[in-house]
Order: structure tokens, then C-alpha cells, then sequence
DNA sequence: CGCCTCACTTGACACTGTCAAGTATTCTGT
DNA sequence: ACAGAATACTTGACAGTGTCAAGTGAGGCG
């Protein structure tokens, strides 16, 4: 009887998996408070006793932004063969396949007005995303400049790519980004095969 | 008396400038429709004959916002050495400024979700922007790699830095892209001097 | 003068996040 | 075993949001 009735109930997870499902299906407009805890089964009000405020929540759905994120490029770089050039193109393709399959998630994970950034969990797990491209530079020290500047640079061309290509809701304009590949973008900055 | 009970005042473009002060004052979070109203002097429903949605106000607010990025990248142009290298870096600083000192205008700028890149206004005025970075990105075409290639590389290192180095509202975490200045970004990728 | 259009106001509606108070269940100490 | 407290949620209210329908009033035009 127990069996269905009274199981201890991780509501806290469930409305992080109901924000997801929410931002997958209707974009950043959809996710709402009250519509998480409706699709959770509980009262609007509920959330409350889990999360601050709905910055709370926000934060909370892009630290598991974050890890699906890290895995995805761990799992394209699992499979690149073993060049430093591969393997940190491979990590590239990764972040662009996460940000183009997950458009409105890849925005608010990125959105200091939304998320609280100085949150330990978040902090730790956007952290861990970095530290896969760290790694991946690493093997360019040589480029000269600091050690910080090829990470940075990267990131920056990534994160601007996504932002500059990432499509209308519809009649989608086509952007001056569109028309060039990544690899391009990549190959003028590691040009040293 | 007709001096001042009945101008034929032009309530669009007083709705445009009180957004812009809304956003310049209190960040994306105080931008509302009816503050906007309200800051104009008029009804909570009036903007609705000016703009078709709220969308409408804020593609207009986005159209100025590209207006003034446009002016500020060619006063940075106007002032700096005639050579090529110093000419793309000068609109550089130019983009970094701007996006520094109208964080939250920048930011709306580049919202397809919130701005209807569909609007010929903004799209005249944010290819007017992106011309100035072209026609500073011409004389580099021995780079190899297509015409469009440096442009966007260059755009989008600096829509991926400003991003990057976005301040949190308070207490900002230091982020990593904030101990890199991003002239280290620009010779990795125009090292040819 | 009568009418019409335009610019705006008034009032309502559904929806949002947040808060205060109530309720039921579970846990704890003796 | 049982009183009391803590926990986890519900209910109800509030101010604020964008949008829509209907009303108002002044200026222009026949």
C-alpha cells in the first residue's frame, strides 16, 4: 500500500526536470514557476520550501545545464583520435551540438540576470565544463602568448558563434554567421597543426 | 498657449527613450510596458498604438541601441592611426565599450527571443553595424580562408568575451575571461602586423 | 453643423512571483 | 505510547505584468 502511496518524493528534482522539460518544449517563455509545480503535481506555492526564489530554480536547472554540457563534450572527445588538433575540434563540435540541441537551456546557462552565479553547485559543476577545454588546450602551450589566452580565445569564438547563429523563433533571417562554418573560425586561430 | 497644451508630441520615440532610460537605470528588469508609460506621461494602453506588442517596443529600443554601437565604433575608427591593424582594433575597443557601458541594451541587441530580427529598421541598423566591422576587416583578405571567414571570427571573439565577462549583478564572481585582456584574443588571430 | 477618424483612457482579464496563514503528516524526546 | 514540534505542503491573497474591448474627446472635413 505503501508502495504508491508515500514514497519520499524528490520534489526538488522533479521541478528541476519539469524546468527542463518546460525550456525544451516552449523555449525560455514557457518556463514558469507555477507551471513547474503544476507539472510536478504540487501547489504553485510549493517550490518556495526548495528554492529561494525562482533565480533559485533557474540556478539549480543550469547546474544539470552544466553537467549534461560537460558530458557531451567528454563524449565527443572520448571518440576523436588522439591529436591534439582532433581532439580539441572534437570538444568544439561538442559545445556546438550542446548549444544547438538545447538552445533556451545553452541561454539561460549563460544568463547572469537569470542565475545566481555564486552558487557553490552551479560554480562547481560550470567549472567542470571549463576544465574540458582547459585540458584540451593545454597541449598548445606553445602558441606563445599566457597560458589563459588559447582557453579564452576558444571560448569567446564558441560562445559569440552560438550567439550569432542561433536561429529566429521563425522566418529565421539568415545571418552573416551562418554562411561560415566553425572549422573556419578554429583553423585561423589553431593554424598550427 | 499652443506652445505647450498641444505639440504634436511624437509618443513613439518618447516610449523608445524612456525604455532606454529604464534599462539604462535599473538593468532588463525594470524595462516593463507600462513603466515605459508611465515614464512617458501616458496610459498603461497607449503604447499599444504605436507598437503591435510588447516585442514591438523593445525591436525599436534594439534598432537605437544599434544606432548608437554604430556611432561609437566609427568615433573609436575616426580616432585611430591609419593603419590596418590599428583600424580593426580601434572598433574593437569600440564594440567593448559600448557593450561594457549599455550592458543591459547590449544584451536585449542580441535577444532573438525578446527583438524581431524580421524589422527592416533593426535590420538596416544592425548591418549597418556589422558593415563597419567588414569594410575594417577588407584589407586583411590575404589571410587566406574566405572573405566572410575573419569578420565573423573577429564578431564572434567579441560577442563571446562580452558575454564571458559580463558582471554579475553584485558580489561578481571573477571569471576566468576576466584575467585575459582581449587584445591577447585579437593578435592570436591578427598576428599578421 | 454633423460626422468621422485618430490618439488616447478606462476597465477588465488571465497570468506571473511572492508572502502569510493554515493543515496534515512525520519525527523526536521522554 | 503520547505530547509537541518540525516538515512539507495547500490555500488564499496581493501587486505587478501584457493584452484586449469599449469608451471618450478633440481636430479635420464634407
Amino acid at each position: 500500500m505503501n508502495k504508491n502511496s508515500k514514497r519520499p518524493r524528490n520534489l526538488r528534482e522533479d521541478l528541476v526536470n519539469a524546468g527542463l522539460k518546460l525550456l525544451r518544449d516552449g523555449g525560455a517563455s514557457s518556463l514558469t514557476l507555477r507551471k513547474c509545480a503544476a507539472l510536478a503535481g504540487v501547489s504553485h506555492a510549493a517550490p518556495a520550501h526548495h528554492f529561494a526564489r525562482i533565480e533559485g530554480l533557474l540556478t539549480a536547472i543550469a547546474a544539470r545545464g552544466y553537467e549534461a554540457f560537460t558530458a557531451t563534450m567528454l563524449d565527443h572527445l572520448s571518440r576523436a583520435p588522439d591529436l591534439k588538433r582532433d581532439r580539441l575540434f572534437a570538444i568544439c563540435k561538442g559545445y556546438l551540438e550542446f548549444a544547438a540541441d538545447n538552445e533556451a537551456l545553452y541561454t539561460l546557462m549563460f544568463d547572469s540576470s537569470q542565475v545566481d552565479f555564486r552558487d557553490p553547485e552551479l560554480r562547481a559543476k560550470s567549472n567542470a565544463s571549463f576544465q574540458v577545454l582547459e585540458q584540451c588546450c593545454a597541449p598548445f602551450q606553445d602558441l606563445g602568448a599566457g597560458p589563459l589566452t588559447l582557453e579564452i580565445t576558444i571560448w569567446s569564438m564558441l560562445h559569440g558563434y552560438c550567439g550569432l547563429t542561433k536561429k529566429a523563433p521563425e522566418g529565421g533571417v539568415g545571418r552573416p554567421a551562418n554562411r561560415v562554418p566553425f572549422e573556419q573560425l578554429f583553423d585561423l586561430v589553431v593554424s598550427s597543426s
